[in-house]
DNA sequence: ATAATTTGCTAACGAACGTTAGTATGCTTA
DNA sequence: TAAGCATACTAACGTTCGTTAGCAAATTAT
């Protein structure tokens, strides 16, 4: 059977892929430390041992996650800097663009939020450098857009936390069959951001 | 001495407490799986088998401090529910009292918030049972709201996650030594709520 | 004065941990 | 057909884990 095949081709060509997939969903629902290699190999079907055929370590899986849910979030940030018009507007397109990268992957994203801190050095230290930058971002649109007279005078570092947390907990609720697109998460966070709900 | 005498005395009446304590601080820092009874002793200057003079198990801790919390998050309700005069004013109450808890204990609101998946049943049911509970409560207020015509028609179970994860990260920043008091706080993140970031 | 409680110790338990070494099998590529 | 790579195994390593048993000293309560 030629689909047959071809799965099994796809399955062996993507085997580490399979485990840090398997991995990123156990260390959601578990927590890093809790989830055990025996655990993982487990879900794979293997041993814990035949694990090390393809990665070099437990940490090598969350560091893999880590960073490449940075990279995406950074990479989204493309569409946020395309916008010309008001502050407002780019605040909505970087919570749509934000939301978009959680909701593409709601375990990742949670293993990025949650477990970062069992990251060894220097790993962790350059985890918070890019987490600092991109809190950054924010904080630039909100102060430009208090400066331009168009948000209110606010505390910009507060502003950022309570704009993020909100954004950040999607991870939390987000079900891909849920009648919410992530467009549209985004769209109303950014709407209830800027402003509220007060009729 | 008699400071001393009295220092000892209360050293000793509360070495469970000082234990509870201690064990809350790195859970907060490290995460409770990868706390070990060793590192708690060791904070503590004893032994890890010392530990158990005291308490019954690891476990029991968590226990201690995700219950402790979630009955403080409901006793500050009562606030609340004097509050007779808008539902935005309920809200504000609701985000004052709610940020106060927080604020009161930040490492333990810390442990409520991420530990509580390491609940073993039947505590982890009854943890969730009474977190829906009081989520129904902020979901009630958005909903009497709306029919009332106060606030925008909205997706209530939506508001409330987004409400609720404003609230709730305040513990990962607030700092007793900062400038906001615990009531300044729930007051801005209230207005935020209500009115939003557009001037 | 004596009994009870609090606090801590050493030694050790079985279990689980992440990981390595060495080997075997089958598939892919040259 | 041979070489190389992907995949997985068994066996085991040293370490750390939460916890128990049994004992001892000091403090508190009766």
């Amino acid at each position: 059977m030629l689909t047959f095949g071809l799965m099994e081709i796809a399955v062996k060509k993507n085997r580490k892929q399979q485990i840090e997939e398997k991995a990123t969903a156990l260390f959601q629902e578990k927590g890093y430390a809790a989830t055990s290699m025996r655990d993982l190999a487990n879900v794979l079907g293997i041993e814990a041992a035949s694990l090390y055929s393809h990665i070099k370590s437990k940490e090598e899986i969350l560091q893999k996650v880590c960073f490449r849910m940075a990279d995406e979030f950074f990479a989204a940030w493309q569409a946020v800097e395309m916008e010309n018009s008001s502050y407002a507007a780019k605040l909505e397109k970087a919570a749509i663009a934000h939301v978009k990268v959680i909701t593409l992957d709601t375990n990742a994203s949670a293993v990025f939020f949650n477990e970062w801190r069992h990251l060894s050095e220097p790993f962790l230290s350059d985890f918070l450098n890019m987490r600092n930058d991109y809190e950054g971002r924010f904080i630039d649109i909100i102060e430009k857009g208090m400066e331009a007279g168009e948000f209110k005078t606010v505390d910009s570092k507060f502003m950022m936390l309570t704009i993020l947390s909100s954004l950040n907990w999607t991870h939390n609720w987000y079900k891909p069959e849920g009648s919410l697109s992530s467009q549209e998460i985004g769209k109303r966070l950014a709407n209830m951001i800027l402003n509220g709900l007060n009729k």
